[in-house]
DNA sequence: ATTTTTTTAGAATAATCGTTCTATTTATTT
DNA sequence: AAATAAATAGAACGATTATTCTAAAAAAAT
């Protein structure tokens, strides 16, 4: 048998998923991904066939990390409004702390793209679906513990939830003011009381 | 003399705002521009210089056309909670209606270039101020009037309410109904109450 | 040591990018 | 009619785009 792959697949995607993240799709070139990536451009072609194809399994990966971050977090949490709170802060000192305010990968790919490609808006759609499948299992905890009125539409404040969280997304690119934005968060988490 | 010039400046403006709105800034090639404004080549860059400058133009012109629509509207309701309501809805409304799902440019403009692009970034910024000025001051007026207390904080309720429309906007752009638009802004718009 | 596969550097491709230029036509003035 | 400016079509520019290809080097297997 021949020589084995070396170079990480998974390390290599992560790079691309920064770079596209940075960036976007049409403003990221495949000769700054093949300066980016440390892999020659005809083993990028061979691994991961084309640009397009490289930016869906980035957004894919992408999603995967975040959703799995999300989950992961909510539940350790002592109450569900504490929860949502806790969640805010840490996404929002992310992205004060990111030098290159690349704010959120799917939110960015859905105002670039997802207009004008079928293929990307479907997967938008479905990373909100699930996105706020996870918000709405942690409401219907709280309201099964007691913390949150069983009178309430959660289903309307899960969107709602991932609604706001997307604009805070698109506001830390342009304004990254920690107090700012948690006084936002909380004004907007009002309607968990 | 020689000819007088024929195309009006304006309307050729407008074509412009539309197509780098739908595609973004680099998604849009020159030779598209040339097509869709019915001018030729020379004579936009005679008019407009470069696509960085007719880019810079056409935002500018949006956000004034924004910002005007947004005042002449909310000082026409009867109460501040239903001068916003029936803002975003008038919002949804247009969103749902656009056949290219365009969203806001300055939405789409902010989370494209942003991070990358100072000059690009203070344009935003200040676009963000201006519109939570005009919030700002309707609160106020709400406050006056009575209608909205006055132990709220009405300057973090203007970001949010700025916040909430961006992730409205972010969102029409993958799920444009109606009626689940409109069920989020009045959860969210709860907290005026 | 030989074989097999991976990875490399970098040239080649055809298309497109933003921008400039040349000539020509069109229209409006004096 | 002559002069002048505006607008046109379209070629030309050099740079860059995504992708493919050639050929050599490197590494791990048999």
């Amino acid at each position: 048998m021949g020589r084995k792959k070396t170079f990480e697949r998974e390390a290599v995607l992560d790079k691309a998923m920064n770079l596209f993240w940075k960036k976007g799709y049409h403003a990221t070139s495949m000769q700054e991904l093949v300066d980016a990536l440390g892999i020659n451009r005809a083993s990028l072609y061979e691994t991961f066939e084309s640009k397009q194809n490289l930016f869906d399994l980035a957004i894919e990966r992408y999603s995967l990390i975040n959703n799995q971050k999300i989950a992961d977090f909510l539940y350790y949490q002592t109450t569900v409004r504490q929860g949502f709170l806790q969640l805010f802060e840490l996404l929002i000192d992310a992205a004060i702390q990111d030098k290159d305010s690349k704010g959120c990968f799917v939110v960015n790919t859905t105002t670039e793209l997802a207009n004008n490609d079928l293929g990307v808006n479907k997967k938008m759609q479905d990373q909100k679906a699930a996105v706020e499948q996870l918000y709405f299992n942690y409401l219907q905890y709280g309201v099964n513990q007691g913390q949150i009125s069983p009178y309430k539409n959660i289903q309307t404040i899960a969107s709602y939830i991932y609604s706001l969280q997307t604009g805070i997304y698109v506001i830390s690119k342009i304004h990254s003011n920690r107090e700012e934005l948690l006084k936002i968060v909380s004004t907007g988490l009002a309607v968990l009381d």
